[in-house]
Order: structure tokens, then sequence, then C-alpha cells
DNA sequence: GTCTATAAACGGATAGAC
DNA sequence: GTCTATCCGTTTATAGAC
């Protein structure tokens, strides 16, 4: 669908993945209902009916997307942390790449493929079912890391739905604000907020060293 | 405009204020664009036509509707806080009563006073650039509190800005899921993300008791 | 203040030619 | 694959009667 170009940029490809592309960062820009189909196939430069060969309706570009979101996510977080046993060093490893993901993919005006995770009102029932199926996946993914570090007596006293929350909060709403300034690299300010996260559900002891 | 009823839930009460109050809501459950003012209207139990009677226009019905969310934050958490010179006290003050003030009104789909305060797209520049001011003077209110216990050496090694920003992500996003299981109260979510913010921004030894 | 009626613009989506 | 043209529903907003 999307390719990468060596640096983190996102570089279209055929027709239909420019469409996607396109759509994705408007939906960020303006949000899903503002954004109109005749918006996308601008930016494309090709007309609406051209777009409308490709894409059989508007919801539909919607939810492939937020589930091409979805696969990236699991590709990059879950399934790396997955085969890390150790379950500090896996919320570390969910809580940086997560980050580095939310952050690598921003466009000017938002990340495409996190922050419209949550567009509300975009999808209807049926379509929404579904992705939020996987989203509760997600989190419930997280949750565990959480819960077995409570269990071992290695963090703070905190209940891991709240604790789970709170990391996500911030990780996604990062998508709102870094890529801004270039003051700090991605790779800095990802460690910082892990650390900050880390530190304030782990007890000081169990936090790794990088993050301590 | 709104009158609290006691237990924290806000009540409508002259006509301009129903339309206020049921324009907040639906904003927030089906995003700005979405809602129109046929939605409002069927809501209050008038039609469009009389909604325009009060409103001039949807865009200053979420321009108001925001600057009033502001106005509540302002006197929640930036006036008392504003009287605390210890910059821990007045951070926790910061965090603890924001949280609350996100929970607090909660409705069943969202919080109508912070969740748009993001509405994307919504406002056009203008009207934008005046909110984004009033946005731009809490986030410096918020990060001179850091810069001044990072000065005094009582922050592990992170940005302000980037603390910032990973605060208010957590408490934002808070309006998303909180209210939604009454498992633990608000006092107690709150206070438990109180911990996990301060403890990942600062030395143990400067984490308030009721957090440590 | 609230209504019915309607204007004017824009949205998603399709038909059919090339 | 892409275009022009168009249908049809919905939206914001207004006019004017009561």
């Amino acid at each position: 669908m999307l390719v990468y170009a060596g640096d983190g940029v996102l570089v279209p490809m055929s027709r239909i993945e420019q469409i996607y592309f396109h759509a994705a960062q408007l939906f960020v820009e303006k949000g899903f209902a503002v954004a109109s189909m005749s918006d996308i196939a601008e930016a494309v430069g090709i007309t609406k009916a051209a777009t409308y060969h490709f894409v059989p309706n508007k919801e539909e570009l919607l939810f492939n997307l937020m589930n091409f979101g979805l696969d990236i996510l699991e590709d990059d977080v879950v399934k790396p942390a997955s085969t890390i046993e150790d379950p500090a060093g896996r919320l570390t490893l969910i809580v940086k790449n997560h980050l580095l993901n939310v952050g690598r993919m921003k466009t000017e005006t938002g990340n495409p493929f996190t922050i419209f995770l949550d567009e509300p009102g975009g999808l209807s029932p049926k379509y929404r079912e579904a992705i939020d199926a996987r989203k509760r996946t997600y989190f419930e993914f997280v949750r565990e890391s959480i819960i077995a570090l409570r269990d071992a007596g290695h963090t703070h006293d905190v209940d891991p739905s709240v604790a789970t929350f709170s990391l996500l909060g911030m990780i996604i709403w990062m998508s709102r604000w870094a890529g801004r300034r270039n003051r700090m690299s991605l790779d800095q300010i990802a460690d910082e907020m892990t650390g900050i996260a880390l530190r304030g559900i782990l007890k000081p002891a169990v936090v790794p060293t990088p993050y301590h």
C-alpha cells in the first residue's frame, strides 16, 4: 500500500495508494467528516468520479486506513514485544516502539495512522465494532504486561487499567505535537517519554537503566 | 450559562443555555461537522429556525463553547494553583484539578468542555487563533512550574516541554475513557493518575506523600 | 420566540462517453 | 482509467407569518 523511502518518509506508489495516502492526510488535517471526496481527488490530481473507480465509498476508505494503521502497530509493537519474556523489558519496548511509530509517520498536520484510530462518529456500528475489537486486543496486550509486573510487586499501587489508559493517552497524544520543531530528535523524545511513563508506573528498582 | 446542581451535574437553565448544553453534547458525541443544527434543535425541542434566533451561526456556537471550557479550566485549575508558591505543590494541584475537571463533566459519550478543545478543522483561522492563544497560555503555565522544579534539581532529566505534553496528553485522553465503569471513584482515578504523572517527572523525594 | 417554507450550496455517489 | 454531467439528499442559513 505505502512504501518507506529509506528515511521514514512514506511514498505512495500506485494510484490507489496515492488516494489512500492523501485521504489519510486530509482526514487527520480536517477530520473525516470535513474532508470531502473532492478534496481527496484534488490532492491526488484526478476527479472525484475517477476516485470512485478505486474506492467503493468513503466509509470503507476510512475503515481500510484504520485497519492499515492497526496492522502497522501489530508489526512494529506487538510482534517484537511478544518475544520478550521479562515483563519490564516488554513494557519498555511497547512504549518506546509505539512512540516511535506515532512519531515516525507524522506529517505536518498529524499522524495519519494513529490519530484517526479514534475518529468519532466516522464509522457505522458494523465497521466500528471490528476496529474496536482490534483496539481492545491491543489494550489488553499492554494491560497484561502491567498486571504481570504488579503481581511480581514491581509496580506502584495503581490499577492496571488506569495505568494502561494513562500510558496510551500520553502516546497517542504525541501525534498532535511531535515533529513540529526539530530541537530534539524523535528518538530522544521517545526516550524521555518512555522514562516518564515507566517511572510513573514501575518502582525505581525495576525501571531499566537508560530511563532510570 | 450552565449551573451545577450540587452533585456535579450541569443543568441548563434558559433556552439559550439549553442550546449550548445540547450542542456541546452532540459535538462531542458525533463531532462538530457531523452534528447538525437540526440535531441540536431536535435535542432542545424546538425547530432549527428558532435556534438561529439565539445563535448567529454554527461556528460561533463552537467558538463560545471552547471559550467556556477554557474559562472553567482557568477557574478550577489556574486560579487556585496560582496561589501556591511551592512548585511541587502547584504542579500537583494542577494535575489533580485538571483531571477532576475532565472527569467531573463527563457525559455518557465524552466531555463537552475538554475533548473538543481540539476539534480539528472546526474553526476558521480567525477564531482558531484566539483559542490557540488561550491554550498556549495554559500550556506555558504548566511548563513554568516544571521549569522551576527542574532548576531546583527536583526533576528527572526531562525536557520541560516534552514533560508538559506528556502530562496534558494523559489528562486530556482521560475524557475518552473515564466514567464508563464505576469500579473506581473519580477521585480515586484522579489520585492514581496524579501519582503516575508526578512520579514520571519528579524525583522520588519530591513527590508529595499521598502519591509517593 | 417559534413556526413553515425555502433558498443556495455542498456532500456522496452514479451514468455513460471516451 | 479518467472524464463531464448529473441525481439526490442534507446542510447552513434566511424570509416572513403568527
